[in-house]
DNA sequence: CGAGCACTTGAAAGATTTCAAGTCCAGTGG
DNA sequence: CCACTGGACTTGAAATCTTTCAAGTGCTCG
């Protein structure tokens, strides 16, 4: 199914393979994972930029860990409108809570390094293992938590909330080189069709944190120098 | 927890108790489901109408079946924005996709009958049964996708289409006294409230409709009568 | 060096919201 | 029994936020 766009670099067959060295924040959880189980039918894939990883609808034969990169969850209208449900980070898990069709497209944003494994065998591994079937609906807890979170943001909020959210949200999930400054793999219009807004919305909303001194904006990467004005911004929901 | 609002009218021990004989058109699923089991644990209660089952991010202790009515599951931000993220109906599934505690609070949009089952059970019961944990894992899985429909929505659609889509989809899940008359039991504001507009935009799109002889406004109900020209509105995902 | 693409910015347009009246109905009390 | 009140719903007009349309900048790649 997706096989034109992914290149199997290695067909794995030892114990769990953790995040390449290189980047040393991100660490692999000490505890033990039910996932873990997982790890003997793992293959390593490598997926360039802007290439897809699965289709929109199709069937959800794999499920993938992220080890390096970043993806977007894309659904497409007829007319070319697009939503990006969520962007997934290196260490996030994708099409785990999937049902029989993956909801959305994935595909690269940088270039992605995953782990896929076969679904078949996540079914089966299930069936006979109460805490891996646990951990799987708890998975799926948690994705259904953030889509949630994200109705209220697409139904509810401005544009500068919406930016503010987000901004926060990333430098919870990215790794930050220095303090404060996030390497934003994704584009504008990748922001844009993740908030519901234009690009040009986008663009003029940063603009303005920038003028405040919120926030320092460079080449693929912003700075969050005003972390509490962001969150007052940012307008959270009731705890 | 939620115990004030709660009425328990009948605390069962015995079978698989079924919908009340009066709507006929709710049939109790005919196959037999892993959630069976459950049934011994349940408890029947009725909840008036306006008033919360259960309070957003308050712990999960229970979960329910709806067997008549209408639920609003209700996020609210501080200043009094609200986001509901989706109605549920007589026959539908509240709270076996939480985690720990409740995304949204639930409130009853009519008066509501249902079917209380300890969430401790749910678990324990899963732990040891397969087919159980299977199905609890695919529940959730169905909340997902259609919260990622949802997404779709309330980021990119026009108010329009919002209406169009909502109706459709009332359509598909409201029982139908009349061919194409849906008995709508929320408010406009309610509406408003899910599909991310205000209630005068909801108010004027539905004139739009009656105007065009697409829909029937009365009271509490509204009449399809242009089901193809909805969904021709309704701007449908690629599939 | 030129082309192309991502990003920015300005100005005008437009969709939706906000503000303001009304209407309609159900329930209440005289 | 019927007027009254309050809430849900409608509708119009003005305001506003965001989008659309247009240009322009700057960087990367060939």
């Amino acid at each position: 199914m997706q096989g034109t766009t992914l290149q199997t670099v290695e067909r794995h067959t030892g114990g769990a393979e953790r995040q390449p060295a290189m980047r040393p924040f991100i660490q692999p959880p000490p505890q033990p994972d039910a996932l873990d189980l997982l790890e003997q039918f793992g293959a390593t894939v490598s997926v360039q930029r802007d290439q897809e990883i699965h289709g929109q609808g199709e069937e959800a034969s794999s499920c993938y860990r992220i080890l390096r990169g970043c993806v977007r969850m894309v659904k497409l209208m007829e007319d070319g409108r697009r939503q990006i449900g969520e962007f997934l980070m290196a260490g996030d898990l994708l099409g785990f809570d999937a049902l029989g069709t993956h909801d959305f497209a994935a595909e690269a944003v940088s270039d992605v390094v995953l782990r896929r494994y076969p679904r078949r065998m996540v079914d089966a591994l299930a069936e006979r293992n109460a805490p891996l079937a646990r951990r799987l609906r708890d998975l799926t807890s948690i994705s259904l938590r953030m889509a949630h979170t994200r109705l209220l943001l697409l139904g509810r909020k401005t544009a500068s909330e919406r930016i503010a959210t987000f901004l926060l949200e990333m430098a919870e999930r990215l790794p930050q080189t220095r303090a404060g400054v996030l390497d934003m793999p994704m584009s504008r219009t990748d922001m844009a069709d993740h908030l519901g807004l234009t690009i040009e919305t986008v663009c003029r909303v940063l603009a303005h944190l920038r003028r405040d001194a919120t926030i320092n904006i460079e080449r693929g990467s912003i700075e969050i120098r005003d972390c509490a004005g962001l969150q007052e911004m940012a307008s959270e929901p009731r705890h």
